[in-house]
DNA sequence: TAGTGGTCTAGACCACGTC
DNA sequence: ACGTGGTCTAGACCACTAC
C-alpha cells in the first residue's frame, strides 16, 4: 500500500486531516518543526510535503506568517467559447479565452515597450526570427480587488508596427487589433491553440504562485485578411487555481449513422 | 536581475545552453555531481534545478540511465469542441475532448469494477454521499506504440447501475453510456468543466510523469433526459505535455454594434 | 525583534537501469 | 556489480511578516 515516498506520505496524512476538518479552511497549520517533531521526520521532508500540498491547491504558505488551509477555495467559471465578437463603438474586441468581463488591470505593470522575441514558438508562430525586436504589449489583469490572476502578452508583427504606433497616445483611436484591421488587413483571422503547463519563475512571481504551479496557456495567431501572413501572436498565462471553463456539449445528430438494414439487434 | 535563488540560476543556465543547442535533444546531460562540482553547489540544488527544468519541460531525468534533453519534443494537436456524435451502428458515442481517434487502452490496466467515491467534488457531480459505492470504469489510454497519456475515469449513478451491469460481458450490447439512454433515460445532456491542475502522485505514476507535472482535467456531467437528474461523471487527466487543443475563431458579426450616427472617427 | 517559511549544504542511503 | 537519479537527514543561514 505505501510506494510512497515518506515526503508523499506525510502529504497524504495532512491531506487527510484537512478533508477531514481537523485543520478548517483559512486555519494556520501548526509551525513546520512542530509537524517535523510529531512526523519524526526532517524539517525539509516536510516542508518537501507542504510544497505538494500546495501545488496540488490544498495550502499557501507564506514566508513569515505560515501554512494555511486552502480547501475550497473559490473558482471564476468562463464559458468556453470560439466566437469573436466585435464592438465598432469601442473599436475593440472580445475574445472569449481573455475574459470574465469584470477584470481590471493592476499594479500599473503594463508595459508597451518594443522588445526582443525569445521564444522559439512565438517567433515561428509570427514569422519572425528570435531575437527581433517588434512591438510587445504586456499586461497583468484580474478582478478589482482580488489579486491579478492573468499575463497577457502581444506580438505585434513589425509590417503593420507603423499602424499601431499612436494607440497609446490616442485611446479614442481604438485597439491596436482594430487599427490593424482598418488599416489594410481586414478581416483578421484567428487560430487558437490551448495547452496546460507548469508556471516558469517569472511568471510565478507575477502571479503569485508558487514556481511550477499548473497554468493554462491560451496562444492566439492572428492572420492577415489581405496577404495572408501573421500579423500579431498574442497569449493568455492563467493560474489554474483561479478559473475553469465550462461548456455545454451539443449533439451533432447529423452525424449519427442510421440503424444497419439488417438488424443486428438484440437489446 | 537576479531575485532568483541559486537553484533557478542553475536551471536558467541549464535552459540557456539546452536552447544554445550545446547540449542537444536526446543527448544525455553530464551527472548531477559533475554538474554540482561545475556550478560549485550541493548535489540536492543541482537536483533541484534539474526538477525544474523537467516540469518546464525541458528534460527528463530516469533513475539508473541518466538526463536526457527533451526539448522540442511533438504534441498531439486534438481539435477542440463542443459537438458530441452518436453512432448508432457501434452503439457508442464520441467526445471531442476524449479523444484523438487512434487511441488504445493500454497494459490491461482497465478496471471495472465498483468503488466508493472519494472526491468530494465528484460526488457533488453526480449527486451521491461521499463514500457511496457506485459503478466505475477505469481506463489508462494512449497511441498505439507510445506510452499513454490519458486517464478516464467514469461514475455511474447507482440508479442506472442495472442497466450496465452486463455491458462488460456483452460487448455487442454497446457502450454502457448508450444503454442508459435506451434504458429510459433519452436524451442525456452534458456539461464539461476545464482545467488545468498539477498531476497527483497517483496520477504521475500512472503517466510516467512527475509529481506536479501540470495535466489538463476535463470533468463531464451527463443527466438524464427523463428525471432531470445525473447519471454518469466522466474525467480525463492528460498530460499536458503531450496534447495541445488547437481551434478556429470564428466572427460573430451578430454581435458586432453599428457605427455610432454621430461619428467620432478620425482615421 | 522574534518567529515564520524558504534555501542551501554535506553526507548518507536507497531504488532502478545497465552492463 | 556498478553507476545513475531520488530521498532523507541535521544543521545552518536567509527573507519576510507580524508585533
Amino acid at each position: 500500500m505505501a510506494p510512497h515516498s515518506r515526503y508523499e506520505e506525510i502529504a497524504e496524512a495532512m491531506r487527510r486531516r484537512i478533508e477531514a476538518g481537523e485543520w478548517e479552511p483559512d486555519a494556520r497549520l501548526p509551525v513546520i518543526d512542530a509537524l517535523a517533531e510529531e512526523f519524526g521526520a526532517a524539517r525539509n521532508t516536510v516542508h518537501r510535503a507542504i510544497g505538494l500540498l500546495e501545488t496540488l491547491g490544498y495550502v499557501a504558505a507564506t514566508r513569515g506568517s505560515g501554512v494555511v488551509v486552502r480547501y475550497g477555495a473559490a473558482r471564476a467559471r468562463r464559458p468556453r467559447g470560439n466566437l469573436v465578437k466585435r464592438n465598432l463603438w469601442l473599436r475593440g474586441y472580445s475574445f472569449p479565452s481573455a475574459s470574465a468581463g469584470e477584470q481590471w488591470m493592476k499594479h500599473g505593470e503594463a508595459d508597451n515597450t518594443p522588445t526582443a522575441i525569445t521564444d522559439e514558438r512565438v517567433a515561428k508562430l509570427l514569422n519572425v526570427k528570435v531575437g527581433e525586436v517588434v512591438p510587445r504589449r504586456f499586461r497583468v489583469t484580474g478582478p478589482i480587488g482580488e489579486a491579478p490572476f492573468q499575463i497577457n502578452v502581444s506580438w505585434i508583427h513589425p509590417r503593420v508596427a507603423e499602424l499601431v504606433a499612436d494607440v497609446d497616445k490616442n485611446p479614442a483611436a481604438g485597439e491596436w487589433l482594430y487599427r490593424i484591421e482598418v488599416g489594410g488587413h481586414w478581416p483578421i483571422k484567428w487560430f487558437e491553440f490551448i495547452r496546460a503547463r507548469n508556471a516558469t519563475p517569472e511568471e510565478a512571481k507575477l502571479l503569485g504562485i508558487r514556481v511550477g504551479k499548473a497554468v493554462m496557456e491560451y496562444t492566439r495567431q492572428g492572420w492577415s485578411g489581405s496577404d495572408d501572413k501573421p500579423v500579431e501572436v498574442t497569449q493568455y498565462v492563467i493560474d489554474g487555481d483561479r478559473v475553469e471553463s465550462v461548456q455545454v456539449l451539443e449533439r451533432d445528430e447529423s452525424a449519427t449513422l442510421p440503424w444497419p438494414a439488417n438488424g443486428e439487434a438484440e437489446s
